[in-house]
DNA sequence: GCATAAACGAGACGGTACGTCAGGTCTTTAA
DNA sequence: TTAAAGACCTGACGTACCGTCTCGTTTATGC
């Protein structure tokens, strides 16, 4: 998706030429954070308005990305922290990893990033792989992981697909942050009420009798 | 945000001049379907050509809809069906909710239209909010109402928050739906294992115990 | 060019149904002069605007002329009033037609229509024909009524082509009055000094000699 | 009113960025004239089709010209060609000057232009001023030159305005080339038919006794 | 050290779609 | 039947970006 000049310098050919400025790169991403948080919306952020904003010319972004939701995408995948996912428990894990969602879902500076990705990333289907590839799996399977580890060491049930209890954890945060309103995120004691409403199941006496 | 025509059909004024056609109407959501249909990706889905797709002039779009994502957004809440909750347990009813998402998201005709109008949403505030309170809210209403009678009945813990069982309920769909693949729908038992995992917990012997 | 219908009233048809109003036309004209008056450029003038300023339908425009231009045409053609052909002399009869056209030049409510004609006209030549036949041509017929005149009663030379003549009394005023500007028709003896130079001779004494 | 990159061309700042295609300029023009030699009237003259014909885009000429009256007025303007007055008296300069407009008027290719751009002058004042400044001012001026070559040597009567001398002289041939029939232009003879007949005088025997 | 080669800013290029406006026609209800 | 109102289709308007392509300049390397 992007160009490979900046992660593979350990590349064999010599590479003649002038070689890619690193500063403009920062200033295209400096740019569209700047346009983003003065009220841009996603189809008014366009390649043009970038350009001038950082002071670079179109040819320079159209260097390295193809377009400007692979440009996002990479954005993303850049401001990808590794999970926290260092607790002792399966269950502080999972709440680890909710809370984490949660935090990234408040915060300012990714938010807008996670939706824009989010809602652009249907209009091309091969910006939608190279987003569930880079960026959605990497979560889900670090959700399955997670799960895996639960059931052997007894905190989740054994009888479940694993898919489909990664998904009950992960789905409500997910859609709570994407799909909904951003107030639904600010109790701090959600991560804990959502994890363990999960493992003790939501059924009343009539169910559980 | 969209045309009142539809809903003030027994506004008490005479409305002078010439009315507008309903055959219009009908063939711009017609080719709408139909170039979606024909692959045209969302991008791609210009007001030209559904104007020229439909036979129609550009002007008879705007007249009734600001912009391309009203139009979707009214097409989605146009399909909406209302909710078949009519079964007797709540379970039941929850199954048959989830079971209809299922349905929804998986049906060609009408999953086009929600990734449509859920990925653009976020491009303006209005249209967000537009989105949420013609079709998010009114589902969400529908599972809050669920839930409420779920513990009234016993059937689900009194404990709880209910806006976030309901969400513990519906997200997970959702995001299998919206954000993920369509492969992860294809299970006709999904719905069912969903709710019973929901009600019976995830937590295994160790949480259990 | 313009509907008979207004002219021909006492046709002998009963004209059942509703009769043309007679307050619509007058207000289309008013609105016209009005329109024009406030600043409003040739091209701006839209029969929409012209319309809603009248407080008249469209149609009801079009139901009297095919277009703007006729319209116009046709108020020109009204406007014209018939020359004061009555002096005794014929240079006096000269001098009146050239003031009469000069004044008509200057004239603030008629100077707009003539321009606008005069230079629409080339738009299509049945314009163009049908405003030659009803303002140019009763000119220059007048002008050329005149100089044959004037040539049998000797004040004109009689070995000259008329339309010949005939031009060069008309031409300087109405390229005054249309080409060039304004400012050139405010000598209040302009009409005098032309006729009198034409009539004399451009010729100094090398010429003369 | 039109570029500068033409005329200023020794210009010393380096002028950044690609500079403007000649051949898309000449494509323009060439377009115009086909289009127009192909029948077409001048408001169906559309800047789309003159983009289409020339297979330039639309922009390319908005960023030349405002709009289409300025293009026209610019054709016009290089049309223009330096008056051949070298002969030696004035009387056959004026026949020179006269014949030139007289053929003018008559040619083909620069007939519609001419036209056009009186016609459409009228619309707004800047056009009109930019008109009149390149195209109008250089001809009267050209005339009083004449004229007052003419006074100076004695060929020409010294006891009348200048101004006015020169517009009974170029007047009536502006007249008919513009505001008339071609068929008025078609006498070889005219230039001179109309020079000596205002040096002469129109005055027959009654006024001239 | 000096050519080579690529990246740089700028901005013009041919296009496409935008959202608006007006043209001229047609279909309502009211007079 | 005409009037007003206003929706209809058409098509041009002038603008904004798209992604590509010159320009002249700058900056590294490699002969």
């Amino acid at each position: 998706m992007t160009t490979d000049t900046t992660t593979a310098s350990d590349c064999a050919a010599p590479r003649r030429g002038r070689p890619r400025s690193e500063a403009a790169e920062q200033a295209i991403f400096a740019a569209v954070e700047e346009l983003m948080a003065g009220g841009t919306s996603l189809p008014e952020l366009t390649i043009e308005g970038i350009a001038a904003a950082a002071g670079v010319g179109k040819a320079t972004i159209y260097r390295r990305w193809p377009n400007k939701e692979a440009l996002l995408v990479d954005m993303v995948s850049r401001m990808e922290e590794p999970l926290p996912s260092t607790t002792g428990s399966v269950r502080g894990d999972l709440v680890a990893m909710i809370e984490y969602m949660r935090l990234r879902g408040l915060a300012k500076r990714s938010r807008w990033v996670l939706k824009a990705a989010l809602g652009q990333m249907h209009s091309s289907p091969e910006l939608h792989a190279a987003y569930r590839e880079r960026v959605i799996k990497p979560r889900r399977q670090a959700a399955r992981e997670l799960v895996r580890r639960g059931i052997e060491e007894g905190e989740l049930r054994s009888d479940l697909d694993e898919d489909l209890v990664g998904d009950l954890l992960v789905g409500p945060i997910l859609a709570r942050s994407v799909l909904w309103d951003d107030s639904d995120l600010e109790d701090p004691a959600l991560a804990v009420k959502m994890v363990d409403a999960l493992l003790q199941g939501l059924g009343g006496p009539a169910a559980r009798g």
